[in-house]
RNA sequence: GCUUCCUUAGCUCAGUUGGUUAGAGCAUCUGACUGUUAAUCAGAGGGUCCAAGGUUCAAGUCCUUGAGGAAGCGCCA
């Protein structure tokens, strides 16, 4: 419409001495002179100079952080340090004003919190535009990820009939008029008359549907968003967020470790290839934050160097087993600082997995072989094994410094007496489970599979504090604002 | 769901043992300056101290309840 020139194209050289037109949001105005200029294409800024003869007093008024701005004029090399070029402006057009008076941003340090209450604003900022500029770049490179070794992406439910995907408490779909629910014989409601003649809820996960697609396609993922109404109060949950979950025939859980390892290379690769502006002002960021802080309470290493540091090192793999071993000969249980008693049986606590994450390995460690007593019912039984107290399940968890559990998979039981004795087991009704019983029934194979959580991925990438702060809308308990 | 903490100017925060007229920086406005990079200098305006109730001669400060927010735990990804 303006034939505009993108500021990344701008920066990218080759208009040099050119006549261009440039649109954006002002990010600084400075002397009356100077716009740094951003419209999102590129973490750097434009400087645009305002020409000397130009005499408009009334526009350059209006002038104001987060104003749009387009502005035509020579491209050259800049004066001043700090950027190699500058636009000298002989035409400038205020296409939408902010009036700084009633408009909630300004050009200075704002706390998170305050932004989230702004969420129609808070991606103009540094902060925010790096951060979804970055899970941009993550949500493509799965993509990339899978595609360029033969995975298929598998489109999953979003509503769903099934109230056995095992994963936590659901949002329920209904269209019945809640001030009057048509009742059935028992007195409770009768969901024959609900749009789908049935009960439903918001999917949990996409993993059970996956495994159609594993039992057919081979190797197949969804990327999709997934509900839970769990009461989870923290800064690594969402009532309302995206998960990646691979699934793949004749895969077992040292197949399903080893692509879970390569996958999360490749994202936080991809990203220092592609974003890595982005990367070093979230790194710079962190920094400033924390110079204040007393040192224990600063991260061990920045942001960049983390990162790398994930890329260019071996997760650490252990069992379960071993995990509370290595805890109950840990200085902090033998000291009395662990608030739970690491024992067999129990699920390790979040001081548990921090030990082992941050403290003795300093880095990813992958725990797997759980006991069966508090994991899924889909999980495969392990072979009896006398140097374990009981028995145990082909489950792993990745657990991530900061952030905790990453990931959380299986290698999934495809013998179906096994399955059918846990589903029972757990009190499970067969009948919500007859296709997925079938799978093992008709054609069934080994196979694997794991979940990766989105935001805690960008979370992590990103340094960012909050998982809040991380998705564009956040829907946590009690709020779900814009 | 549980525990702890927070709420003072547009924003970020001080505010001592309960004691006179509640302060600073930034932002805004006015003026000066004009190659700035968190620009600088001078001046001005800007307050329901989250809400309600209570204690007291006196409450931003102490107590109770409520609202909103955060951190941690549990649940998980």
């Amino acid at each position: 419409m303006y034939n505009r020139t993108e500021i990344k194209d701008v920066l990218a050289g080759g208009h040099l001495d050119k006549e261009i037109t440039v649109c954006g949001w002002v990010r600084a105005f400075r002397s009356n002179r100077f716009i740094a200029l951003f419209d999102g294409s590129d973490f750097n800024t434009l400087q645009v100079v305002i020409d000397d003869d130009f005499g408009n007093e009334d526009v350059l008024k209006k002038i104001h952080f987060h104003a749009c701005v387009k502005a035509t004029g020579k491209l050259v090399e800049s004066q001043g340090a700090g950027q190699k070029y500058e636009l000298i402006a002989n035409d400038i057009e205020v296409l939408g004003e902010a009036n700084p008076d009633e408009y909630g941003l300004q050009p200075k340090a704002m706390t998170m919190e305050y932004l989230r209450e702004k969420a129609h604003f808070r991606m103009r900022t540094s902060t925010f535009s790096a951060v979804f500029r970055i899970r941009h770049a993550i949500a493509y490179g799965i993509h990339k990820f899978y595609n360029d070794r033969g995975y298929y992406y598998m489109h999953s439910p979003i509503i769903t009939g099934s109230d056995a995907e095992g994963a936590g408490e659901m949002f329920q779909v209904t269209t019945l008029n809640m001030g009057d629910m048509p009742k059935n014989e028992e007195g409770g409601v009768d969901y024959s008359k609900d749009f789908f003649a049935k009960h439903t809820n918001l999917t949990v996960s996409g993993q059970l549907q996956a495994e159609i697609g594993a039992l057919a396609l081979g190797k197949v993922y969804t990327f999709g968003p997934t509900f839970r109404a769990e009461n989870s109060n923290t800064s690594r949950h969402l009532s309302e967020f995206w998960m990646i979950e691979p699934e793949v025939a004749f895969n077992d859980i040292y197949d399903n470790m080893d692509l879970a390892e390569e996958f999360c290379k490749y994202l936080i690769n991809y990203v220092l290839d592609n974003y890595a502006d982005d990367v070093a002002f979230l790194d710079q960021r962190i920094e400033k934050m924390e110079r204040n802080m007393p040192k224990e309470k600063r991260r061990p290493m920045g942001l960049l160097d983390t990162l790398k540091f994930v890329v260019e090192n071996d997760f650490e793999r252990i069992t379960y087993t071993q995990a509370i071993n290595i805890l109950r000969n840990s200085k902090p249980f033998k000291k009395g600082k662990f608030e739970f008693e690491p024992t067999w049986g129990s699920d390790m606590q979040a001081e548990h997995e921090r030990f082992l994450v941050e403290k003795k390995f300093k880095k990813p460690v992958i725990v797997r072989d759980y006991p069966q007593s508090f994991k899924a019912f889909y999980m495969r039984e392990n072979d009896a094994d006398e140097s374990v107290p009981g028995t145990t399940v082909a489950a792993m968890d990745v657990l991530f410094p900061g952030i905790g559990e990453l990931i959380g998979g299986s290698q999934r039981e495809e013998r179906i007496d096994v399955l059918k004795r846990r589903v029972e087991a757990m009190g499970i009704d067969e009948e919500e489970l007859w296709w997925y019983l079938e799978l093992r029934k008709f054609g069934g194979a080994p196979h694997a599979g794991f979940g990766l959580g989105f935001e805690r991925m960008v979370q992590f990438i990103t340094g960012i504090q909050n998982i809040r702060d991380v998705i564009p809308f956040p829907r946590t308990p009690g709020s779900a604002h814009f």
